[in-house]
DNA sequence: AAATAACTACCTACTGGTCGATAATTTTGC
DNA sequence: GCAAAATTATCGACCAGTAGGTAGTTATTT
C-alpha cells in the first residue's frame, strides 16, 4: 500500500468515526510514519484530501454492489445485498458510512466535499430505484429513498446506542 | 433572554450545521456579546455545555410531541404529529436534527454527551413505541425503530443534497 | 535534467482552559 | 436598618497545544 493509500485508509477510519474534523494532517502523518508536511504532497489541502476520500468510497461502494440487473440473474434480491453492504460497515467494520457522517454535517463542509457526498446520494438512490424496478416496486424511487434512509437512520441510531439488534430489528 | 440561554441557542445552531467540533467558546462568546472566559463561569466545559445542550434539546422535544394516549384520543395519529415536528426541524430551521448528527459522530464525543444523545433516541423509541401500540401495530417495538430510522436517515439526505422533496417522499 | 517523495523549520490562527481581578448584586448576622 | 459576607457575572492576560498551510532543501528514482 501506498503511503497516500494508507493516509487515505487513516483518513477513513478517522471520518467514519467522528466526521470530517476528526483527522488531522499531523495525526495522519505519524499514523503512516511521514511528516505533516509531507501529506500536503499527495493532497494539497484537507478538503481536497476529503473530497478525494469520498469519492473512492463511493466508487468501491458501487463496485461491491454489482449491478442490480446481474444480482436478479443470480436469483439474489439486490436489496438483500445493498442491505448487507450496510451490515457489514456497521458489525465488521463498527463505524458508521463515511457519506452517512459527511452527510449530516454537510453544511459545514468546503464545497468539493460536499459535492462528493451528493454524488454518493446520487448514485445510491440511482442503483436502488434499479433494483426496486427488477423487483416489481410500483414506486421504484419512491422505495429507494426509503430504503437508503432507513439503512442510514438505523446505522447511526445502533451506533449510539451501541446495539446492532436495533439495526436487525430496522431491517427485518 | 439570559446569556446562558443565548449560548445554548447559539451552540444549537452551530452544532445542527457540523457537529461537536463545530462551536468553539470564542465563537458562541461573542455572538452573544461576551468573552470566551466568561462562558466557562456558566459552562466549565465544552463538554459540559454540549451534554447540558442534548439533555435540553431532548426535553423540549419530548414536550413539544406531548403524550401519545392523549393525542390519539383527540383524534390525532401521533406518528404524523411526530413526523411533523422532524419536517418542521427540515423545512422550517433548515438544519438537522441535533442528535441525529451528534448521534453519527458519537464515536468521537466526550462520554457525558454521548450519555445525552443515547437518552434522547431511548426516549424517542419508548414514546414511538407507545404510539404504534395505540394505532394496535402487531410489533410497535420495530415500528418504533423504523419510524425514527427513517425519519433521520431522509432528514440527512434531504439536507445533503438540498432538496426537500426527498423528505416528502420518504415519509408519504 | 526532471519528477517523485520526503524532510526541517516556520508561520499565523485558533483551541479549550486557567488565573486573578473587578464590579454589581444579594444574602446574612447583628 | 445596616454593614459584612457571599454570590453572580463579567473581564483582560495568558498558557500550552493544535490547526492547516508554506518555503526551501535533500535524496532517490526515472
Amino acid at each position: 500500500m501506498s503511503k497516500k493509500e494508507a493516509l487515505l485508509k487513516a483518513a477513513e477510519n478517522k471520518v467514519r468515526l467522528g466526521g470530517y474534523s476528526n483527522f488531522s494532517f499531523r495525526e495522519l502523518a505519524s499514523e503512516v510514519g511521514i511528516k505533516s508536511a509531507s501529506v500536503h504532497y499527495h493532497f494539497a489541502t484537507k478538503a481536497d484530501l476529503g473530497a478525494e476520500l469520498a469519492h473512492q468510497y463511493t466508487n468501491s461502494f458501487l463496485a461491491a454492489l454489482g449491478e442490480p440487473s446481474e444480482l436478479k440473474a443470480s436469483g439474489k434480491n439486490p436489496i438483500d445485498v445493498y442491505t448487507q453492504l450496510f451490515r457489514r460497515a456497521l458489525v465488521t467494520d463498527k463505524k458508521m458510512c463515511l457519506c452517512g457522517l459527511l452527510g449530516a454535517e454537510s453544511d459545514s463542509l468546503p464545497d468539493k466535499v460536499r459535492l462528493e457526498v451528493k454524488r454518493f446520494f446520487n448514485q445510491n438512490l440511482t442503483w436502488l430505484s434499479a433494483a426496486h424496478l427488477t423487483n416489481g416496486e410500483p414506486n421504484p424511487a419512491q422505495a429507494a429513498i426509503q430504503t437508503v434512509s432507513l439503512l442510514e437512520g438505523a446505522m447511526m441510531i445502533s451506533k449510539t446506542l451501541d446495539d446492532n439488534s436495533y439495526f436487525e430489528l430496522a431491517t427485518q
